[in-house]
DNA sequence: TTCACTGCAAACCTTTTGCAATTCT
DNA sequence: AGAATTGCAAAAGGTTTGCAGTGAA
């Protein structure tokens, strides 16, 4: 099992929420996937390894992990990705305000969590000429992951 | 007749394409809309000037005027919005590969396209660390604005 | 006059809702 | 057992396609 879906599992546990199996088995396949997905994407991998499970309740799953802070969604794609887990750190998963920026391959569709160095003075200074008070912003790089480039 | 209005149709005239009712329709209420709207948004606004456009006539309109990049799509509401066009310059509307940034406010819904002075270099430290090639990013901004902060 | 563009009908895909049946705890 | 969650059916949105008719150049 891996830290992400032992994570996952334990939050919703100790949120008061069931363990169901369908939710089991999108936190299982979100843990092995490093790109986006669509709700049915998610439907359709869950299906071609026999398991049924119901395009609603995929959506219901979708909707409680993110709530639970344990998805994200990339704009780029609208599509969702699990949250990445620092081994060192306690776990931020479930923190709402923290910011999260991605890294998306153009070719292979990738899609890699990042810390982006400077930003938030970026944001402090937009808000200074601005006059906006910004709360929230959204970042998003596409291009050529390193694997890709090689080829 | 805006400077937006003028500049979009002789955009559209260059290319060869065709200056129809709904498509000025659709662009001067581009232009004096501050805020990103839906193809059904814009069907109910000019629904309620008394002017019927077919969904599927918004839909094909908004595909041109993307790829003539007259307007943007912003990720954060999933709608469109107006080029901003700048007064002194040539216009750079019809530039593909300018990047684009915005600032959303949470409370009006209007939408501020705007330059994002050091981004550019978070976008290369970025680009080195991670080893990817980026070509693109998209960076919006949500919070309140000055207006709305005054109330 | 001609061809690009629009409008209409219908299909398609995505997402949501209500309710009965299931299954975690 | 009891309550949360799922599956099913159906509806509600959003978007696309094909084709005949219209209108800009």
């Amino acid at each position: 099992m891996t830290l992400y879906t032992e994570k996952a599992l334990s939050i919703l546990k100790n949120s008061g929420l069931r363990i169901t199996k369908p939710r089991r088995l999108v936190i299982e396949l979100l843990a092995k996937t490093s790109r986006s997905l669509s709700a049915y994407e998610i439907k359709e991998a869950l299906d071609q390894d026999g398991h049924k499970v119901d395009t609603v309740s995929i959506y219901r799953i979708i909707d409680c992990l993110y709530e639970n802070h344990l998805i994200h969604r990339v704009l780029t794609t609208g599509k969702v990705m699990k949250c990445k887990l620092e081994n060192e750190h306690e776990c931020e998963l479930n923190q709402s305000d923290h910011c999260h920026h991605f890294l998306i391959c153009q070719q292979c569709g990738s899609v890699e969590e990042v810390h982006c160095p400077g930003i938030d003075s970026v944001v402090s200074a937009m808000e200074e000429a601005s006059g906006y008070r910004i709360n929230r912003h959204y970042l998003e790089f596409s291009g050529i992951c390193p694997q890709c480039n090689l080829v």
